[in-house]
DNA sequence: AATAATTACTTGCTTAATCAAGCATTGATC
DNA sequence: GATCAATGCTTGATTAAGCAAGTAATTATT
């Protein structure tokens, strides 16, 4: 029945426990936001970052940074929110390579319901958190991920 | 050219920075141990649980329970790695539902070889953090992964 | 003891995301 | 100003993972 007992470095036990805990809140925020709106946490985090953006668009390339995807993952994933019109295609006068996905209308007033709802379920999950320890903990977070002024 | 400029809930901006800053991690985790092992992080993470889970075994359910993944995903991961020989299956004589994994001695060669990698690059992308806050982090990171003391 | 409910796992089908390759367009270099 | 490199995006093929449904074994109910 033996096993191993050895500690486990600081930094490789906070990443595991990184990845469990990710794995629980976008499992629930699938749930409830599939459930209510239809849209995965990963929409809910584009559509986020549109409403935040200048003019409410993004490139391709400044979506797949902010959300953890690759290009093409970023392709595939506006297909259906551009099709049930959430978001819209825009093309860059100044340059034929770009195309902006930008929140639509009807994109704005489906996020701040869901807004609603992720909040709602965040608070939930993290209710164990001090929030004083929460904003050290976003901070944190935001240096691991490499954010900066212009990316977030 | 205007946009949201409304505060985000600090639960929620906590939830889509640790989106982020897991992608960043488990990326580069991928990446590295691939590259010199020929494993994903997942398939470290499994590893890791079984080797420290007593008799260096556990069954698939508290396998899925541990990676955050489903039943199903946990066969599917399983698999390869069973056939490449580092992780073995083992019945259970009392209750014949029960498919455990365990590790092989080949897997935990592997496995102590890739945790030095592993160790290496989350130190290297949690240097930002003083290795206090981090340490306060993984407990509030269990807490929210639900983790208690029959399932660490 | 028979039936029902729960648990452990697997499998078919579908969706999401990756990588690698490719196409256009723009910017840099000579 | 022609060529080469870099950038932005898309597409084909593959892999990973989820859900729903199914099977088998165990536990609970009566």
């Amino acid at each position: 029945m033996e096993h191993d007992n050895r500690p486990v470095a600081p930094s490789l036990e906070f990443t595991l426990r990184l990845a469990r805990a990710q794995a629980t809140l976008v499992r629930r925020l699938d749930q409830v936001l599939g459930g209510y709106h239809g849209i995965s946490f990963g929409d809910f985090m584009l559509l986020h970052y549109l409403s935040r953006a200048p003019g409410g668009r993004l490139r391709r390339v400044d979506l797949a940074e902010r959300q953890g995807l690759t290009a093409s993952g970023v392709t595939r994933t506006l297909l259906p929110l551009e099709k049930i019109g959430l978001v819209e295609r825009q093309q860059d006068p100044r340059d034929a390579r770009v195309a902006y996905a930008a929140i639509t209308p009807t994109g704005r007033e489906l996020l701040d319901n869901a807004v609603v709802v992720a909040e709602q379920i965040s608070r939930d999950l993290l209710r164990s958190c001090p929030p004083a320890q929460l904003s050290e903990m976003s901070t944190a977070l935001g240096l691991i991920a490499g954010m900066n002024a212009s990316n977030s």
